[in-house]
DNA sequence: TATGAATGAGTATTCATTCAT
DNA sequence: GATGAATGAATACTCATTCAT
């Protein structure tokens, strides 16, 4: 039904690929995971059975189940901020940016559910240098998204008095409340989702007065 | 400065007060630890040193890790529901009551900051028996939520094309994004983000047209 | 038949007698069975088998393997050291302190034959720091084995050419190699190994011309 | 600077002197592995990194790791006995021929230094069978060193009451502790060690009376 | 109430070895 | 001759839990 794949590539490996493929299977495979059960609730056992692999074999592929997590976490974050861009950089109405902003978050938790619940459940225990890198990715995000609420309020089209930081915050917060839970309702299309949370972002819940 | 502190009675051990006082002290280092490294990530031996206790001696006081976090959750949600009936049966004007209910939320947050922490993500690791009544306690929370918005609703007071539901997860999102990153930014006042989240609640991003 | 047993105490734990003595057990054991299969050919499994005990619970008393191999060390050359002080402190002369001191060190070598064998073969491997502590232990013994001769070269009762610390070299060579095969030769008593070792040091191969 | 090659044919592979000379590269570099870390202590990986191989490929020339452990202690050994042979056969009188035994061991240690520690230090770890190929050469070693000693005492030139196998032992064991430590100490020279312990062997650590 | 000792199952990781290509 | 990928068994160490004292 939905992607749920790996798009873009990164330091680890650039063998064959054959080998860049079975990679991918891998990373597939301990985002499910971990999306699943936490980073240690999961065991590699559980990694190396969903790919049909033997455990040790993992370890020719990763290093660790710290990098493996890394990678994820990476993967998932990562797609953010291309989309983001493109949005800023054309030419559209305030509204309508904000709403493509939205569309382009609830896509990726919908494409990448598995990465990005991982990301946001899990990447508390990478160690310290692979969580900063990350950090470091998922902190752009933020700053491009605040820069996009900035800028609409120098041109007028947002309240002088919105705390654009907080608003990036609230912004996150009502999206990733849908990675939440456990499966999402499949009775509810992600164009409701994207409809309602940018509705009620752009125009709150109270009646005009 | 802050409580930080159980408050209500479960059905875990009816003895005297010392027992009490002493179970208290353990899901507070539990909630603690939990909150800080995960369930999977924390060990019993963790707890018991931040009680100064042995690892074994946890046990007279908890039949299991499990039920710990249970008590831990459950304590977690408990408070909410309590503080929203009171805003619900006061007579107020809609925008003060979703007002009232930001304050209710983030001041539970601020108070039970570890409690709320681990229920946020750590709740997914209890047995499905355990975790069917700390679901029942937060869906009670979520419906009693979404009735208020309801019923404003039914009083004209909010946007007829609404999804309360929708709605509701977005305000729990907005929320429970501000206990997401480990350490709050001290630098920003409680009363800071309740006057911001429930504006941007109630009036959106937008300038009024 | 021989003692074979550690008799100083070391910092590891000044818990009750009890527990004092199942630590002396577990050693007592990890040094047999690296005497045996040296560091790495044994397993943690093999110790915990030779005390009657569950390979994880040796953890209880022993916080690593380093940590087990580092006492064994450590107690292997301690014993060393104290016997040879009282020789040097004795009023004998020269040629009778050389005996004693070939006497002291097969004595030791007996007595705690798995200890010594270990430290011969297997100090390698322990981890930089704790190697270092248990090199201090054995340069102070080569030290003080040299500054016995060189007084003994002062008193003229020792050839004047003589490179002491490549006859420290010597000495311990030659006893040492008395511990390197498996299983000393039990039709040797001990006293033959003393009285032709320092036979061979003290007045050498060849007929007085 | 030193040679540290292996110059001996074994049965390993009579192949072409092209595969011969690969098959040496890899002992000589599963010589250094093993002397510096032990045979548990060393993996196939780290042999093969030495030779710039991946590890599986070790394959296609020996065995197994234990047979190239075995070929390692066999080039070790294998040495000493020849050049004691010339040694033994040559017309000299006895106190020169003594001292040119020791010059054979230590130069042989010096060259094969990592062979040889191997020997020294691994060759327990070898399973039986080849084990006992390894023994039979190190005991002809030993045997041809005690019977010069018995044929030298027989002429009268050594002390008459001396244990051959014992001073045996003795030789061994000081001319071995030389390399005992982890890095020979280079500011003494070769010919150092030959003339004090060739000196202290013949003639004994005290005064002529 | 609490401790000290132990259990037994689990966990990440390593490693010698194999084999199709 | 050599590689890349995999296996299966082992290994050090952790941990929730139990229980006699």
């Amino acid at each position: 039904m939905a992607p749920r794949r790996a798009t873009t590539t990164s330091k680890l490996s650039q063998r064959g690929s054959r080998a860049q493929a079975r990679q991918r299977e891998i990373i597939d495979a301990a985002a499910a995971v971990f999306s699943e059960k936490g980073y240690h609730g999961s065991s590699t056992r559980d990694i190396a059975d969903r790919v049909g692999m033997q455990q040790g074999s993992l370890y020719y592929h990763f290093p660790s189940k710290d990098a493996a997590l890394a990678e994820v976490c990476r993967v998932g974050v990562e797609g953010f901020v291309a989309g983001l861009e493109t949005i800023i950089a054309d030419e559209q109405p305030a509204e309508a940016k904000i709403r493509a902003a939205f569309a382009n978050h609830l896509k990726g938790l919908h494409d990448r559910r598995d990465y990005i619940r991982t990301f946001l459940f899990s990447r508390h225990n990478l160690p310290r240098d692979l969580r900063q890198e990350i950090s470091r990715l998922s902190r752009l995000y933020e700053s491009r998204l605040e820069a996009l609420l900035l800028s609409l309020q120098a041109d007028g089209a947002v309240r002088n008095d919105l705390d654009c930081r907080l608003a990036v915050l609230g912004f996150l917060g009502m999206c990733n409340a849908a990675a939440a839970s456990h499966r999402p309702d499949p009775k509810i299309p992600l164009d409701a989702y994207v409809e309602s949370f940018a509705t009620l972002f752009l125009s709150g819940v109270m009646l005009k007065s």
